[in-house]
DNA sequence: CCATCTCCTTGATCATGGTCATGGAGGCAT
DNA sequence: ATGCCTCCATGACCATGATCAAGGAGATGG
């Protein structure tokens, strides 16, 4: 007995490492969070999943024409950018979710490579068609605007924090922020994985790889997180918050 | 004999210190850039102008509800964002044609305080009615998208500078950005006059204001630029570009 | 299982730019 | 004009974090 058309389809989606969006965990931290289910079909319909990256694969390469934006579905990646011949400079980290590209439209070139930092896969949409169904639906519309408009709040506080804040300040700004991430994830807040190096870190926040380590070493003495290799505890959050303040 | 309505109308615009966006000599630059006439006709009719702010006075304050954007006209302004009981931090300048209140979008909220730097006009754009627009004139869309994308990519140019660049590389950056935005413009790139105080460059380029009068002082001596005061003469722009440079 | 390489840690020294202190210059109101 | 501010310049000193150097830990592949 065959089994019918949508079951077939849904197995061979698995197979090919695909979903929904109507099934996909993400979808309220996605772009299609606002959408009623008929606009989610729709959208859906655009999206292409691509078979996983390999750590350390590039999604894009800086200078390629761009052509979509792409969703984080699991995995994280890292942004960086080279000028002349320059040290790379990693600009953002993205957690599933998250949209990655979106600084590519006004020039029609990505300025900057992401790279997976660990197996990752992707959701890719396509910008023309995005356009054009955000033409259609408010809603799709709306979210696109606010996810843009929250990468640039988050550039503010980013920039905040490369001019005024100590090391010590940064990377318990950078701790804090990637426990709300994951706790926003469903993930816990108080024990997770990095999935970026050192160097990635000190590179990001603007400090140097040797001063990661050593703060790292005074947290741990200070009880405020449990750090071994990638993996961390974060023992006193409250206290990590107050340091990742720069007022006083 | 009376004046027919067009003339009528016209003159209460220009009492008001209203222009017509077609009359504009920033439309190539603003958003209705990509407009059709009849578009921009559109587009006009959203448009709020103001009466010109003062120097010092807030086009809007942090925190407060979001409602427009706002296209500059004449002036310019920065933006400061206040963390905690923390030192305000000065996170952009704007220049005609420019765009302000982007990132308020996401929160329905400014993020931050926009201040007049010297007087400034100022086009309010209602952004429920530009979202309406937007999904009519797909040019329109396009270009808000470019607007905000483009906005991104400076950031991430503004946090390479602020992590990897020296105090000297900082402030030739600025000053080579600053023409670059003058020359644009269609005004010297050579000759302008700074609307920010030493105090401000420095907060938005993460030094001290001795580090800023300092390398001022230097650039002078090495011939690159003449300063004196707010008013900037650049003596080698080639120079000040290499000096810009993070790279080596 | 060993060799190799990358990643991470820790120590010693140094340099850039911050802080503190002071004085001058220019704008603005009286 | 005169005094008062704010803004700017310059000098002396200091602190944070970078750089240089070396070694260990952990992964990866033969």
């Amino acid at each position: 007995m065959p089994v019918n058309a949508a079951n077939a389809l849904g197995k061979r989606r698995s197979l090919l490492h695909e979903t929904r969006c109507q099934n996909c965990s993400l979808s309220s931290l996605c772009l299609p969070l606002a959408l009623e289910l008929e606009d989610m079909e729709q959208f859906d319909a655009i999206i292409r999943r691509r078979s996983p990256l390999k750590k350390g694969e590039a999604l894009f390469r800086q200078g390629s024409a761009f052509s979509s934006v792409f969703a984080v579905r699991s995995g994280s990646l890292k942004q960086t950018t080279t000028e002349g011949s320059g040290e790379d400079q990693v600009t953002n980290f993205y957690l599933p979710s998250e949209l990655v590209g979106l600084d590519g439209i006004d020039e029609q070139i990505y300025p900057g490579s992401v790279i997976a930092l660990e197996t990752t896969t992707i959701c890719e949409i396509p910008f023309d068609r995005l356009d054009t169904l955000s033409e259609q639906i408010p809603e799709l519309r709306g979210q696109l605007y606010r996810s843009m408009s929250k990468e640039l709040r988050d550039d503010r506080k980013m920039m905040r924090l490369l001019s005024r804040k100590t090391a010590d300040q940064r990377l318990a700004s950078f701790f804090t922020s990637l426990s709300d991430r994951f706790r926003r994830r469903g993930y816990s807040p108080y024990s997770f994985r990095l999935s970026m190096s050192r160097a990635d870190i000190g590179n990001y926040l603007g400090l140097a790889v040797e001063t990661v380590s050593r703060i790292l070493g005074r947290f741990q003495q200070q009880g405020l997180v449990e750090v071994s290799g990638r993996e961390v505890n974060i023992l006193n959050l409250e206290a990590l918050l107050a340091q990742a303040q720069d007022d006083q």
